[in-house]
DNA sequence: GACATGGGCTAAAACGATTTAGTTCTTATC
DNA sequence: GATAAGAACTAAATCGTTTTAGCCCATGTC
């Protein structure tokens, strides 16, 4: 059995497809279709179970209400709660979003917006990669309107973004640390070249500075963007083992990388606070139910999600006018949430 | 500037639009087109950037390439992965996946449903809700494969289905727990009409009965779907108040239950496994890094994920041929992984 | 020199919608 | 009684592809 479309409709209504297309978007009133004809050609929808074909609708229309969504990988807490919040934002204007990770991928970043592209969604929401800028402008060209979250391009401000403060945010957070009394505070953080991170290491160096820790106080580990889980705690073990000692707190910048520190902590039986007080960037099931609880910097994702929404919605309503305004990224505040490990 | 077309480049290379076409499609060489004009098509095609319209392509093949996964709810753990499994394992065969939840409800996983069939999409996983198998039986109709995850219609074996055999698995778990010596085992599920769920305690009641435990042993708790978050963690904690007392151990039915159980555990300071011992159907990183490590029965997720893609690819092959096989939900076994708790 | 063969391309229909510009009546107006 | 106005529809173009059928030309065969 074939899908029924609305020709066949229409042949067994015996109206025209025009006409039954007028019905089926509600604009039958303005096009003076009379009433018996509306109800018909109503039944006969119903009756065939009639299914509007979004394809053809899209190639005619060229809108498909479809936006795309771009994260760096959809099953990390962090941007699934975002994917959330946008479908659900989506909805509210009757959008519908379809989601991609990257897995922090340049080359596979590229490939999901040329992916997306080629389906023809409406709008780009995009956690970029480093060197995206130049495919991203593509889309702009196209006046496809692209907000970036979670990520910025500092050199770029024809494109827009929703994200945290991070440097305000991480700043805040080594200031609390300094402010109980930490003075052999190690970070750790994930390699990137990216802007946002290089704000949230500059927050925890210039903080150290404007107290006076040098160099017995400050130290930074990277760990390498693809090392598998257990070279990844491998690294972090190579840190904490000097609690008590070389080091009294550590600091996450990411939410996965205290979650491996958390199991090395686990493994190396060190007292928190005690030997050692943590604190992690970004918040997680595990840091509110672990013992003891894990103070985090929270990102409100909520909000970055509807900023993020809202702006790309501004930006639909007023499509086709190519207007490439230039704009502040938009800064949201994170909060520090004390619990019990510092 | 718009996007470029099929035409676009005809009409610079000087070529028909079909002549474009077949060098897009690697169809050049059957349909005799020369080696030059090969090549100055796909170099004009890539000067002018072009990327194929879908919507297009889709309307005229009746092929989109898409298939369509609806999950319960995909922020969590169990469906976040299984999504990773099944978009990997799309993409060796050159489908895209678009997923979306149903938060357990009947009328928006139709609507999911009604969304999924307007976008053309070629076959669908689904994980049901209650009352769907209707609406599932129309898109078999339309001869649109469908694969079932996670749950299955009992009285319909035309759709068929792969998960794990959660009877065997909640068995194993309770015959687990006697095996320790807990008798008052209290079990937390909750609210389903859906066989699946059944199972699960199916398996516990006749474990309880072949040891000949009693009404003094045998204790089900059922949260009701939609309560919240607090109402829920209060209804365990009606439960686990008894722990030491009139329960010894604690079976919790789903991976959620689990985690909302490790709260009120942590809330009430109950200690595991002295006063009380925990096992929980499904695993979760939580589980693995609490203090102690609570005990699971782990799905092979991957694997559900694999059987069901290959079970979906296999019937895409033979799309068209109408053929409603019949077929025994595929049933896999789910593991044992004891931990601290027990 | 008529006819077949095959190489190298193109025209045009089709997919299923939307939308513009009509067409055909009926009724009102002067 | 001619003309205009409106009511109630419809025809056909269009979106960007794919694909079938066929065109035109050169070469080979007898």
């Amino acid at each position: 059995m074939k899908k029924v479309s609305i020709s066949d409709i229409a042949r067994k209504a015996g109206v025209s497809v025009s006409t039954v297309s007028f019905v089926m978007n509600d604009k039958a009133v303005k096009m003076r279709i009379s009433r018996e004809v509306i109800e018909k050609v109503e039944n006969v929808a119903r009756e065939m179970g009639y299914r509007p074909n979004q394809l053809a609708r899209g190639l005619r229309t060229g809108k498909t209400k479809t936006i795309g969504l771009i994260v760096e990988n959809i099953s990390n807490a962090f941007f699934a709660t975002l994917a959330k919040t946008i479908e659900d934002e989506a909805k509210k204007y009757d959008y519908k979003v379809v989601y991609c990770s990257t897995d922090n991928d340049e080359e596979k970043a590229r490939e999901l917006i040329n992916m997306l592209s080629q389906r023809q969604v409406d709008g780009y929401i995009i956690t970029p990669t480093l060197n995206l800028a130049d495919e991203i402008r593509k889309l702009q060209a196209e006046s496809k309107p692209v907000i970036l979250i979670d990520r910025y391009f500092p050199q770029h401000d024809e494109i827009p973004a929703v994200l945290v403060d991070n440097f305000e945010g991480v700043s805040r957070g080594t200031e609390y640390l300094i402010s109980k009394g930490y003075r052999k505070i190690a970070l750790v953080t994930i390699e990137s070249e990216m802007a946002h991170m290089k704000d949230r290491v500059r927050g925890y160096c210039e903080i150290l500075k404007k107290h006076g820790i040098g160099s017995e106080g400050h130290q930074v580990k990277v760990i390498p963007y693809n090392s598998g889980k257990e070279a990844a705690m491998q690294e972090i073990e190579s840190v904490l083992s000097g609690a008590g000692e070389s080091v009294d707190a550590v600091f996450f910048l990411t939410n996965y990388l205290g979650v491996l520190g958390i199991e090395v902590i686990k493994k190396l039986r060190i007292k928190v606070p005690e030997q050692l007080a943590v604190l992690c960037f970004d918040d997680n099931d595990i840091f509110r139910l672990y013992t003891p609880t894990i103070s985090v910097i929270r990102q409100p994702v909520e909000e970055i999600g509807q900023k993020a929404m809202a702006a790309l919605i501004e930006r639909l309503k007023h499509s086709g006018e190519d207007v490439v305004q230039e704009n502040e990224p938009v800064q949201l505040h994170a909060d520090l949430v004390p619990r019990e490990s510092i």
